[in-house]
DNA sequence: CTAATACATCAACATTTTTTGCTGGGAGCG
DNA sequence: CGCTCCCAGCAAAAAATGTTGATGTATTAG
């Protein structure tokens, strides 16, 4: 109820974040189609092991995939709640509608 | 069904970078409500004038909100379009509900 | 055991992004 | 006009990010 709109922007931020990158895009694709390990994502994006391991680590830190680890691999997946999270944010910044336009009314002074 | 799911990574970039920082989802949330001049974001935020210039204009260039100018105010306001825009890339990126696990069988190499 | 593979992590750098302070222009008031 | 207010823009400093190469640690093969 009192739950104003105001839900972390810090964490919000983070996530959004997490998805500025075109790297980090382009493993969320490959993401997309299931789990893959970073050996995977190596070849299919041409990059650095060092460079993927980092942007795997914000993605993860993020909360927006998850890792398991198998033999001497690691798999990564996208976390779908997280999404649904980001999802969720992205409506919630929708202007009401018909968003009043806050009467811009009658004003001599604007800061007081 | 062509379009298949490389909608642009860097445009996607763009989108959620102008989202990845604080002061601008906040800015983003005093919107919410509808449009505002700058000046009521300034003391809402309590942040330097050339501060939230700064980050309108990220936004403004990100098309996240639009701006109109009326006597000596700039009124900003959000820009549902691009919201929606940014909706349908986080829906694009949702794994195929049972993501096939991509069969990591069997490998002895990974990477050939 | 020794060697090779799959990854994480670290330090050093190059780049980019933000912040801060200042300048200047346009708009409205007295 | 002269003055004040609102706001964009710029330069320099400060902070945060991403890249690269090297090193370390499990795990598995031979």
């Amino acid at each position: 109820m009192t739950t104003s709109t105001a839900p972390d922007l810090t964490a919000a931020a983070r996530l959004f974040h997490a998805l500025s990158d075109e790297t980090r895009l382009a493993i969320l694709e490959l993401l997309h189609g299931g789990e893959r390990c970073v050996c995977d994502l190596q070849s299919d994006l041409d990059a650095a092991q060092s460079r993927l391991s980092f942007h795997l680590k914000v993605l993860r830190e993020a909360g927006l995939v998850s890792d398991r680890k198998e033999g001497r691999w690691s798999y990564y997946a996208i976390v779908p709640e997280a999404l649904a999270e980001v999802h969720d944010l992205v409506v919630g910044m929708r202007p009401a509608s018909n968003a009043a336009r806050q009467a811009p009314p009658a004003k001599v002074r604007c800061c007081d």
